[in-house]
DNA sequence: ATCATATTTTAGGCATGACTAAAAATAGTG
DNA sequence: CACTATTTTTAGTCATGCCTAAAATATGAT
């Protein structure tokens, strides 16, 4: 077993790996909350066990191994999530910081007990895929829900846990995953755009229709002329 | 919030304190597992923060607060080990094991939520009394199951939860709490002891029946007459 | 290509919580 | 009461994981 913090780490990584191609010391440093100089000496460590390739001044990747750690630390932290959300009905918006902690003390065996309650799930409550047991990670194709026009609609598939205050707010309108939305209007400059979510309409600041990302998107009746 | 470290010393500050009336030096490094040397400097540590008193050379007590803390941790070690068991079906030899590491992860909220979800239980899975909120410990008096004599019975109040081998030995024969035995006859000199649980007859090694504590002691018919 | 700026690494430190070995205090025995 | 054995404390060390300040390297604009 690794201790927590290389746990951290690793996950830290595979996670702006899957954003940006590549993970530098600074990003590394300010998604973990570190000194760029404690992330540099982890990254010795790393390296010396494998789980990383560092070469100096020009980032870090994980190693086969260090990913399957990374997608294992994922996989207890979104069953984690959904067991909360499930099984004790922790809201949405806390659901990420009790599992940042639980994710660490999961055995095994737990982790089997909790998929099999859940019925082996396959996404968390933001919709994010939970990794299977043997590190397969299946990512839905989605796009932003700021990037539809008017008319068109789509299927919520995940809406980014970063943030609880987003998450209270997005929750209100019902805009959960699996739930059809459809963008009435957009105002220009990046303005807020209005939407409809089972049968009511909302506004939505941009910037939060940059986190909530939807996936078979559909045309409105405009498009089909 | 206290470390990891100090609340296993609180607690098992308290544990000790229970049984015996010194809590000494070894007595912590023995269950703990750590060094007498380490006990000290951790002794220093909590007598600066007011958790214990310490006379040196003469023993450790916990203070308020520090016994505020200790009971915190039983409750949610022992909520905990009661969840798992209920809720996930987790066998009760293993349950303590996991909750040695989640009675520090735990929040006030899933605390709470746990303890709705159970129905606000006072027993944990080994019959041992889950403190309230508050902070409150009622000891359920009991004796060794060792100690009956042959004819007497009574109702499993606890089982010690120090040895997983244990209790997976008496659990076999159904030795649980609430469930009432009656000891059919003792070996002289510390020999095994007959009982009968639920209309079966066992034999039980005297060793074993030390870590069974019984209440509600009944007579047999012998002492009947 | 040079120079200023940003990024990353090195160097040196600190807190926590362990350890071993040695010294000090206590307790038990004749 | 003295002496030995046990218990406890002190002293010194070490691993982990963080920090700040300074040095080294890379990047990007002129
Ligand atoms: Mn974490
Ligand atoms: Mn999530
Ligand atoms: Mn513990
Ligand atoms: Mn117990």
């Amino acid at each position: 077993m690794y201790t927590e913090s290389i746990e951290n780490y690793l996950k830290t990584i595979f996670e702006i790996q899957k954003e940006t191609e590549k993970v530098t010391t600074n990003s590394i440093s300010e998604k973990l909350g570190v000194a760029p100089a404690s992330v540099t000496s982890m990254m010795k460590k790393l390296s010396e066990k494998k789980l990383i390739t560092h070469k100096r001044y020009q980032g870090v990747k994980l190693t086969g191994p260090g990913q399957k750690i990374a997608l294992e630390v994922i996989r207890h932290h979104r069953l984690v999530e959904l067991y909360l959300a499930e099984a004790l009905g922790v809201p949405w918006d806390q659901v990420h910081d009790e599992a940042e902690k639980w994710e660490h003390v999961l055995s095994e065996d737990l982790e089997d007990r909790m998929d099999k309650a859940l019925g082996y799930p396959t996404r968390d409550p933001h919709g994010s895929p939970i990794p299977s047991r043997d590190g397969t990670l299946i990512e839905l194709e989605s796009i932003p829900l700021v990037e539809l026009q008017p008319g068109q609609s789509g299927v919520i598939a995940e809406v980014s846990d970063h943030d609880p205050d987003l998450l209270r707010y997005v929750g209100k309108m019902g805009l959960y995953p699996m739930t059809r939305v459809e963008v009435l209007s957009v105002e220009p400059f990046s303005g807020p755009i209005t939407i409809k979510v089972e049968d009511s309409s909302h506004i939505l600041g941009s910037q939060a229709a940059q986190y909530v990302f939807v996936t078979d998107v559909e045309p409105g009746r405009s498009e089909l002329t």
